[in-house]
DNA sequence: TACTGATCATTC
DNA sequence: GAATGATCAGTA
């Protein structure tokens, strides 16, 4: 049985709320699924269980997991330190012009304009089945915040639209990064060259850096 | 050991 | 095939 989308910021709270501390067995056990043995086969199992569990509708739209209240939902990988142990996927790189030119109205924007990030352990020595949810963040981008994305953004895109796409690496950007999003080293998207024509390049995607998410972190703790 | 580049499962 | 959910794993 799917769990109704929450219709309101508070609902969607008072769910994250009640899974807080929580195993992920205990939350398996209450969606009536079980857990992969190892995520090696299975890296979005945790983020899945936790859509289902919230209620998130988008499926594999490029919306907000929430459609209709405009949150995104992010899993947030916690190593043994208490820190983020891996960077945050955001969305797909558009790689040909006319897609999303503008900050103000690109996919990196919305999603990030409110998130939902649930602290997950994970501590690769605790079994899956044992590891437990944190106490979740919603959270909006603060001015400081948002002007650095937006650099980050406008820096990548300009190199993404000239043509510069064989020169990005993941060390551009102080918070956000493109890197590969793919199936594997074969994967192939369109995408513009110097030169203005359409080659085919790898699949690209926006992640967050860790030192953008320990911050959120940090922040939530006071 | 942190980080980058590579990869895996599912859905539509 | 391309979007989603991410973590893996080699190397600097």
């Amino acid at each position: 049985m799917r769990v109704l989308p929450p219709d309101s910021e508070a609902v969607l709270m008072e769910r994250a709320a009640a899974i807080a501390g929580k195993t992920l067995q205990q939350i398996a056990t209450l969606r009536q699924t079980v857990l992969p043995e190892q995520l090696t086969r299975a890296k979005g199992h945790i983020g899945e269980l936790l859509e289902d569990y919230l209620g998130a509708s988008a499926g594999s739209l490029p919306e907000p997991d929430f459609r209709h209240i405009g949150v995104e939902l992010k899993t947030l990988p916690i190593g043994k330190n208490g820190k983020p142990k891996e960077s945050t996927f955001v969305c797909t790189v558009s790689l040909l012009p006319g897609d999303s030119s503008h900050w103000e109205d690109s996919l990196v924007r919305r999603k990030l304009s409110r998130v939902l990030w649930v602290p997950v352990e994970a501590d690769t020595t605790i079994p899956l089945a044992q590891r437990r949810i944190g106490n979740a963040i919603l959270w909006s981008p603060n001015l400081s915040q948002e002007k650095i994305l937006r650099q980050d953004w406008d820096e990548l895109m300009n190199m993404v639209m000239m043509g510069q796409l064989d020169q990005i690496t993941a060390r551009y950007g102080k918070y956000l990064q493109i890197r590969p999003k793919a199936q594997n080293a074969r994967s192939l998207r369109s995408g513009i060259n110097a030169d203005g024509d359409i080659v085919k390049t790898l699949p690209r995607g926006f992640y967050l850096r860790t030192v953008f998410t320990r911050m959120i972190l940090e922040k939530s703790r006071f």
